[in-house]
DNA sequence: AACTGTTTTAAACACTTGTTTAATATTCTT
DNA sequence: AAGAATATTAAACAAGTGTTTAAAACAGTT
């Protein structure tokens, strides 16, 4: 009975790579029925609906897209190091799952988007890390730069999910192949880390 | 006959509010229609097709995304402030237009998204103000960080349009309100100019 | 007034959408 | 092997999709 991967999963994983790509309204149930070699009536047979499946792959997304994150923040280095170690992580991530932030952006901005109150559990996750902790340590020891979370955040975010979400973008407006701009990520992985690490912890 | 503002132009305006806030297939032809208080045929009578008006769509936006960098870039300032008035310039533009970014980035992933060559124009306007000159120059004078083009762009672009981007999600995470967020930009402005002149511009 | 070309409309086209149904195939239990 | 439970299928459903058609309403010119 019990095949090396059950088709309700064969139907997760495919509904995952599609739903990802082109997002909730830019497939059809028929889509990923076909992209897992299945009928479209199993999808709704094991998920009910489109919408439950799609939950379903938002919510396993946004745990991924927070994964990486928590495993730095856990460890038990100076902050500086974490946030190197952080963003290195973080590139590498992203190198690896590239439409992940432009999904959630986007289905967060979706009309009927997911359930909004419940995301603030990701906040918990990260605090329970103590990473805020020590930033408000940090700071009150005057070895970090005064700053609220979310700027932290917001600076954090910005220059590493940034670069990936927009490389269809920036590849057309500079005219780089594919293989050029994952080179030229690797670059400017370096001057990320660099700029942030020099802002956030300032050595006067 | 003609009145203040003719049938195709009330068109083209619901067409644009609609597909930038819910993208070409987050909406439907009767959808604009209905929003500009028309008749279906009359969307196809005047722009002979939905695509054909999403692309015309899609070029004016992508030019008003580009309007105010060049702006600044044509002003005749020391590269430091025009960093500065940019970066304000820019988010102010932003504040105006939140779903600019997000719906340039999307529609550029799909597949079927527009002639991918023509937006090499966007470089060469750009470039035809002489910043990319200015910073070559103030980069052999020392005066600037050295960095390719791809970076100084991809850095500025990360700071100043993902905290627009990432508006919803911030909001969920952070449990903040639209008024909230919004005064939160203000100060994170802040910081994004400091951290990108000081980074850009070091006095060692 | 009748004829002009242009706008606007309602209706239809073929096709896709999400979802359901009822029949078939498969597996498990006895 | 027979029966029950589960898994899978093809077919259908109503509603919505982009687009076209052919008729009506409108304006301008004689």
């Amino acid at each position: 009975m019990k095949k090396d991967t059950t088709t309700e999963e064969k139907i997760k994983e495919a509904a995952r790579t599609v739903f990802l790509t082109k997002g909730f309204e830019g497939c059809s149930s028929r889509e990923i029925a076909k992209a897992a070699g299945m009928n479209v009536a199993l999808v709704n047979y094991y998920f009910r609906s489109k919408s439950q499946l799609f939950q379903l792959i938002f919510k396993a997304a946004m745990e991924d897209f927070m994964e990486s994150m928590i495993y730095v923040f856990s460890t038990d280095q100076p902050l500086e190091d974490k946030m190197r170690i952080f963003i290195e992580r973080e590139f590498d991530f992203l190198a690896k799952h590239p439409e992940l932030p432009n999904f959630i952006i986007n289905e967060m901005n979706r009309e009927d988007a997911c359930s909004t109150n419940e995301h603030s559990a990701i906040l918990e996750k990260i605090a329970e890390t103590g990473i805020f902790n020590d930033c408000q340590k940090a700071q009150a020891e005057g070895k970090m730069r005064k700053m609220n979370l979310i700027s932290l955040t917001l600076l954090i975010m910005s220059n590493c999910q940034y670069p990936v979400m927009a490389k269809n973008l920036m590849q057309s407006i500079h005219q780089l192949t594919k293989e050029e701009y994952d080179e030229q990520l690797v670059l400017h992985k370096g001057y990320v880390t660099e700029m942030l690490v020099q802002y956030l912890f300032p050595k006067q």
